[in-house]
DNA sequence: CCGACTTTGTGCGTACGTTCACAAAGGCGT
DNA sequence: ACGCCTTTGTGAACGTACGCACAAAGTCGG
């Protein structure tokens, strides 16, 4: 029914391309990383790409192409050189150098990455730890002593930190990432349960335990969720019939506002 | 530059379609839940897809699509009723009953998330701790008592649980995982760096602290990446032209090559 | 030195996700 | 009562990601 015809849109991207590797290989080349150091230790000196996707959790298709973007390593008929692929590996994830890290917000969180073994073990080392309370400053947690947050423009400056973890609580979450990346931080890795806005070119990364548990409670719910047939679900089940229309969708909206003012108790 | 023109590629069936929400929209949905009760707090009654869409940090025309998979709440130059729509999310991510969630490993970690009130907020209930260290079974946190690893299929059984986190070392993760999913546990969120394997219709999401450095390393690196021109990133620029063919990937793999052998101390 | 076998690297079709842009829908002022 | 203005809901284009399947490339036994 779509009467509009819109032929010549132009996408004004000539495209640059060539540029980089996907998101989606980078986000899997740490986890080839941790599978090719376990193969190391065990002594393995090659790997076929079917092993090390099984020791990876993914399938071996998409463990090659994400591999074929950092190169042509590998031998066929062979498999890939466990050393060899660490090395190219750890290399292009920027591995190779130190990163100075520092963490803001000495909580239980704080605290818990702090102490956290897996940071210092590659390429990562804890170079500072601030926090704004009295009572933590000056505390020596493994080995590193917290500094007052007055302080952060000097610490991130002398340490020369670029990537900052962030588990402050909320609230001065914004202004304290605000501070940081002025003071020379450009990537955050993220605790604080807000969206944190940031000028270009300043990467943030999230982590949030509450949205996780609030996705798998969705699956959760999917898998229980077949005896609960109330109102609403029906509605949207009609909804999902191919011949929906507008006449339709405003139908739905109506019952489903219905079935909501028979609930009461709305949890705020 | 694509040379084959693909025009009628007909898709031969949409599918069984209208099954279900988008993963990616789901993942998306606690965000907006959060904005909305922020919102809420402050007593604003209605909001717009786009200011909705700013406090949560996406754009307008994907928190709509994101809404529309859910049903047509939302009245047209209007916006979306605040507290229905809180309504709505939560009964669709399935936070309108509670969940009872166990904590497994009470290291550092596992204390702070035990400590971390964003669980009881919403939906979630801590119902059980269990560590298997004798000096920590037995300790009080955060009021609830920490039970010993030998009673995890007696305590899952009886609080009911079906939401598990597991803080463990890497070492037991797997072992401990498979006991969580033989007692009744159906959904893991796992802090352990290491790939669970779990039955089908388990469902397991993965946080890890060490893999998202990682890829904000990368990015780091990308960003000072223009001045160190090394041999390696020279090639693959080559790699990157068009006219790039099977030889052309030798060659490049046989420099690379020498490269790495120019360099000593492998990183183990 | 050759032929069989193994495994990589990738072209291709499909599915999914994102963004744009606009018609439809509804409120509101006059 | 009517037309203007705002905002939703969505069709369609575009881009990214995935996985199959296979040719190319290399190893290894004989």
């Amino acid at each position: 029914m779509s009467r509009t015809q819109r032929s010549q849109l132009r996408p004004p991207r000539p495209g640059i391309r060539g540029r980089g590797i996907p998101e989606a290989t980078v986000a899997r080349l740490p986890l080839y990383l941790r599978a090719l150091h376990a193969l190391a230790e065990r002594g393995v000196a090659t790997v076929s790409s079917e092993e090390l996707a099984a020791a990876a959790g993914v399938n071996s298709a998409k463990l090659r192409k994400d591999l074929s973007h950092l190169g042509s390593y590998g031998t066929r008929g062979v498999g890939y050189e466990v050393q060899y692929l660490v090395y190219q590996i750890s290399r292009e994830l920027g591995l190779t150098q130190d990163w100075a890290v520092a963490i803001v917000g000495i909580g239980n969180l704080g605290r818990a990455l702090a102490h956290y073994g897996g940071f210092a073990s590659r390429g990562f080392r804890i170079a500072a730890l601030l926090d704004a309370a009295p009572g933590v400053v000056g505390q020596t947690i493994a080995g590193i002593t917290v500094e007052p947050i007055d302080d952060l423009e000097r610490v991130i400056k002398e340490q020369g930190v670029s990537i900052a973890v962030l588990a402050t609580p909320a609230g001065p979450a914004q202004l304290v990432c605000d501070r940081l990346v002025a003071a020379g931080v450009t990537s955050v890795l993220n605790f604080a349960p807000v969206v944190l806005s940031v000028a270009e070119g300043v990467h943030v990364r999230k982590v949030d335990l509450s949205i996780e548990l609030q996705i798998l409670a969705f699956h959760e719910q999917r898998k229980s969720g077949g005896t609960v047939m109330d109102a609403e679900r029906l509605v949207r089940e009609l909804d999902a019939v191919d011949a929906v229309d507008a006449v339709d969708a405003t139908e739905a909206a109506g019952e489903a506002a219905e079935a909501a003012e028979a609930m009461e108790g709305m949890r705020q």
